[in-house]
DNA sequence: TCCGGCATTTGATTTTGATCAAGTGAAAGC
DNA sequence: GCTTTCACTTGATCAAAATCAAATGCCGGA
């Protein structure tokens, strides 16, 4: 599907994006070198700090993103305050809603993290001209769909334990994806932010995991730091067998 | 955008698609004449008794529907039987996959429904030769994405009482789009069935239930039937202010 | 080095919803 | 017409997680 792209001469790629992830993984990969060139005169790439806010919830959408690093999470609020983390997004991911005028959710940075910004009306004429890139577009939101069904299921029917369990398992298998050793990671949320995942308070959260840590299905070094000496028994904690 | 398809003369539509709700909200409105024709040679409709399955969690994808018909329940089940309703879908909603051979979810009818089925591999071809065809399938899962990260909040974060005034809040909103009067309707779901809906047990729902009744914020007849007398009311016990 | 401000942990108590256990009521079968 | 069955309701008790309230530990700055 994506072998078109591989004779394109490198040189006529715009700098930036020659190195760029999101050209392998993302959704750029289905763009050719001039559509990557016109892309790329409109967009600019961001440093964000712990926190920033990309979007908010009611927001007009005028940009969408690709992460090139770090880990953004998507949460909703309710008028009182209590608050649910409804994704989180790794790079090279897509950031964004297609079709829609107003954000329905607020993006945040979790970790410091990068991401490249476009005009959400330059991607989208693009889209219509590009059936490769609506295709690409069509896939991530079913793989979003999937993950968020499969939270739904930790959300509605397991008990603390396997809820904490669940998360570790997440960042395991997603914060790296090249690294052949998944069992040693920085968490890329805070305890508050576990709790709103999870859907769960912070001190519930935080005795999951002296429990995990006394029952040797984790260590944990300065709060952030997890080594999982088993990843079977992480996930059998989990409720995933 | 569908404008295109006015002109087309009726007769070359294939009889039982003439009248056929998913030409108009859903995906085969995305079709020509031609392509109608061809889909429907090898599409069949049929008639689901409640609670007979249209795929199971871990089975090959072999068709894709359209629900004509009644409401569809999509389940999650973990290995200890535990269970977990991640979506309904409700005519004229296109019921599938793409692009994945083993389905992740249970789809079943909740009520006695109407589906027209067709081959995997026939509209998979229709896909990638119809960029429109991909759009309508890309929108839907969207708002599939957008309902599930709706519920995803009700889950995590909302009372007994809140996840069962939103429930119902859901199924005035969303069992007859045309009725203008949303404020009288029967469940599609059994107690059992919103209790795996709202990730709570059918005891716990069933006195949320009598609960709203006593406080008059909806009127129940026959178990079945529900008459809400303030939308906006019900809309607040919620949580959706 | 000490202090102040956070994030996190730990402890005591309360609350919510789950579990266990009978009822009730309505439709289906004998 | 009576029983059986099944879905639902109601009641009593229990347990898991929330809440309230202090510690603890860590980092950065004075």
């Amino acid at each position: 599907m994506e072998v078109r792209r591989q004779d394109i001469h490198n040189s006529d790629i715009p700098l930036v994006c020659r190195a760029c992830e999101a050209r392998h993984g993302g959704v750029c990969g289905a763009l050719t070198a001039e559509q990557l060139t016109e892309l790329n005169k409109h967009s600019s790439r961001h440093r964000l700090e712990t926190g920033a806010e990309v979007i908010g919830q009611g927001e007009a959408v005028v940009n969408y993103s690709n992460i090139m690093r770090g880990v953004v999470k998507l949460t909703k609020v309710m008028a009182d305050g209590r608050q649910q983390i409804v994704g989180l997004q790794f790079a090279p991911d897509f950031l964004g809603r297609p079709f829609i005028e107003e954000s329905a959710i607020t993006a945040e940075a979790a970790t410091e993290s990068e991401v490249c910004n476009f005009p959400r009306n330059v991607l989208d004429r693009l889209v219509k001209r590009t059936p490769e890139l609506e295709h690409k577009l069509h896939r991530q939101a079913l793989k979003e769909l999937d993950e968020a069904r499969d939270w739904m299921l930790t959300l509605g029917r397991k008990t603390a334990q396997e809820k904490v369990a669940s998360f570790l398992y997440l960042i395991a298998t997603h914060i790296d994806p090249e690294s052949v050793d998944a069992s040693s990671f920085d968490l890329p949320l805070s305890r508050a932010d576990i709790a709103d995942f999870l859907g769960l308070t912070i001190e519930t959260v935080s005795r999951q995991f002296t429990k995990l840590r006394k029952e040797n299905v984790i260590r944990i070094e300065n709060n952030r730091h997890v080594t999982v000496p088993d990843m079977d028994r992480l996930m059998r904690y989990a409720g995933n067998d």
